[in-house]
DNA sequence: AACATAAATCAACTAGAGTTGATTTGATGC
DNA sequence: GCATCAAATCAACTCTAGTTGATTTATGTT
C-alpha cells in the first residue's frame, strides 16, 4: 500500500491534535523523536547519544509521553521508549482533513 | 484518488517540519488554520468570526505567515488570508517518514 | 483635503514553558 | 545491610512567546 493507515485512522478532536502538536514543537523533544524514529532507544542511551542532562531529558520525555506520543516499558533498572505510531497517524489524518477544502475563495467583504 | 499528495511531496528537513510544528502549536492559532479549513478569509471577517483583538489576530497571522503555512492577497483595504495545502502536505509526509521505521526493538543496554 | 476603515507595527507588560542542580525513588549487585 | 546505578521528581530561576493598548501605514470615500 502506498500510504499505509491513511484511511485507517478516525478523525481526531483539535484539542486532541493541539496536543500533540504542542509536544512537538520543540526543538529538543523533535530530536528525541528523531532518534526515536529508528526504534526504541532506552534513556540511558538517548541521554548519551543526545548529550542531554539527564533531569532535561526526563522531563521532555514525560511531555512527550503525556502526549500520547510515546510509549514506555522497564526492563530490570533500565527504561525503554519508543513512538506510538497511532499518534503520528493521527494527526496525519487531522492535517489531511485540514487541506482537504481549504481551497474555497472568500466572498466576505465588498 | 484516496489520499492525494501522499507520495507527492518531497521529504522536508526536520528545521522546516519544526517552524511549522511550533506555528501550529498554539490554542488560538489552531483555531485561526481550522477557520481557514473551510476556505480564504479575510481578516476583518476572521476578526469579528473568533472574537479576537486586532492586533492579536495580526500577530498570529504573521507568525503563520511567516512559517510558510498561509499565503495572503490584498484587495482593495482588505487582506485575505488562505492554508497553503503544499505545507500541510510537507508536514505530512515528515509524519509518515517518522512512523515507518520506529518499530525496531532496542538492543542497548544488558 | 479631510475623514473613515483595514491591517500592521510598536513598546511595555505578563505568564508559562523550559532549565538547572539537588534530592528521591527504585532496581541490582556486593 | 550497604553501595551503585537508572530514572523521575522537585524547587528556584530564566527567558521567550504571547498579550495589551496605542500608534502608524495604507486604501478608499466624501
Amino acid at each position: 500500500m502506498a500510504d499505509p493507515g491513511a484511511l485507517a485512522s478516525p478523525a481526531i478532536q483539535s484539542d486532541q491534535a493541539r496536543a500533540l502538536l504542542k509536544a512537538l514543537a520543540d526543538p529538543l523533544r523533535l530530536r528525541v523523536i528523531e532518534a526515536l524514529g529508528g526504534g526504541e532507544r532506552c534513556v540511558c542511551d538517548l541521554t548519551t547519544d543526545l548529550g542531554l542532562a539527564q533531569s532535561k531529558l526526563s522531563f521532555h520525555l514525560k511531555v512527550l509521553k503525556e502526549a500520547g506520543l510515546l510509549a514506555d516499558r522497564q526492563e530490570g533498572r533500565w527504561i525503554y521508549y519508543r513512538l506510538r505510531p497511532e499518534a503520528i497517524e493521527q494527526l496525519r489524518s487531522w492535517l489531511a482533513e485540514l487541506g482537504a477544502q481549504c481551497s474555497k475563495p472568500a466572498t466576505c467583504c465588498p
